[in-house]
DNA sequence: ACCGAAAGCTGAACTGAGTACAAGTTCTTA
DNA sequence: TAAGAACTTGTACTCAGTTCAGCTTTCGGT
């Protein structure tokens, strides 16, 4: 890793953190990205080059998160011999406990500015499109419809975890969360489970 | 309905139209709220007293359209002896009836300004708790968990059904598809159906 | 029909997000 | 070490969204 690779990765998380601070002291709104770039000793505009929007800032994964996520996957993709919903519900375990760190974080933000709650959604994108093509390479049959129905169902299912989970509570609690909601949308909800 | 309401409603939608209008000849970007207001015959401060953003007046759902769908839940709410998966299904293809000319023009502007996908998200909003709370209601034990699953798998379900539609086919396609997704989901996936 | 109150509309002026660009600085590589 | 690529910065701009004071329209009671 190159020096230059280096600083960026260093500003980037510099940014970030400050940003991360600033908002949780003052709020989303009563921070500007002025104050975050005077903050974080950068210009306007290269946080604008790091960051595609002040929203972005407080959604974008760690560039490493991502590396180590796409790692994960490539794991996975080679025992083809495991049931799909299982190797599914393990994978979005493991998801869970990369961004353990980060939920509580992302959770507190959108709850003391709820218009947030949409870019939240959009945080997933930059690690969803790979889970899609993992399953779509997981599904023998070329079907479109059923790799949308199993991803966003899925999805679905985490995000309900994470919405339930209690930042409080210990990181076991969410992993539970996420095998029980995965099961229960992997068996079925048209009929009742204990 | 008195002659304010009248005039209000008209305007909403003369504003409401317009936008669309200058949207889909221009695109999103390409057209200013103050083109909007202009071609509207209406001030700026008056469009943002209409709409809260830009976004929201190529998103919001018609105030009748939400009535509507309001008077469907509570016709429906009655017969609880039906299995819920089933009432929810219909349900599903009712909104999917009553929104079948809106959903073509929501993918043609999402197609052209992929940055919009998630405000495209958030138009569920609107509608959405009202069928959560109902959801909730059905469902007797007073499960928090549960709640949140049935709603957010079902949700999904039904804009995996949009996603996958095509506007040029028929709406009798995208009932059909939305039976479909909400059966597979309700049936379980951990499973591959024919 | 009239009047006071309430609701709605408007223009002006402001903050702050996001973009474009030209000029300067720092790293890379041959 | 020199040429060039990549990064940073200030400036200047457009446009979304807010605030507010003043005007017009509608409403409800008389």
């Amino acid at each position: 890793m190159g020096l230059r690779e280096r600083k960026k990765l260093a500003a980037w998380r510099t940014i970030r953190s400050t940003a991360l601070r600033l908002i949780s002291e003052r709020g989303f709104d009563a921070v500007s990205v002025e104050d975050i770039a005077a903050e974080a000793g950068v210009s306007r505009t290269t946080f604008f080059s790091y960051f595609p929007s002040k929203e972005a800032v407080a959604f974008e994964f760690d560039p490493l998160d991502l590396q180590r996520w796409r790692t994960l996957l490539e794991d996975d993709v080679d025992d083809d011999d495991r049931p799909l919903w299982e190797a599914l519900t393990d994978l979005f375990v493991d998801v869970a406990r990369l961004l353990s760190e980060w939920l509580p974080v992302q959770k507190r933000v959108v709850a003391d500015c709820p218009g947030l709650a949409n870019s939240a959604r959009g945080s997933c994108d930059s690690f969803a499109p790979d889970l899609r093509a993992w399953i779509g390479r997981r599904l023998t049959d070329d079907d479109e419809l059923r790799t949308a129905l199993v991803f966003n169902t899925a999805l679905a299912a985490f995000m309900t975890a994470v919405e339930v989970w209690d930042p409080d509570d210990s990181l076991d609690e969410l992993l539970e969360l996420v095998r029980t909601c995965l099961r229960w949308a992997g068996a079925g909800l048209a009929h009742p489970v204990s």
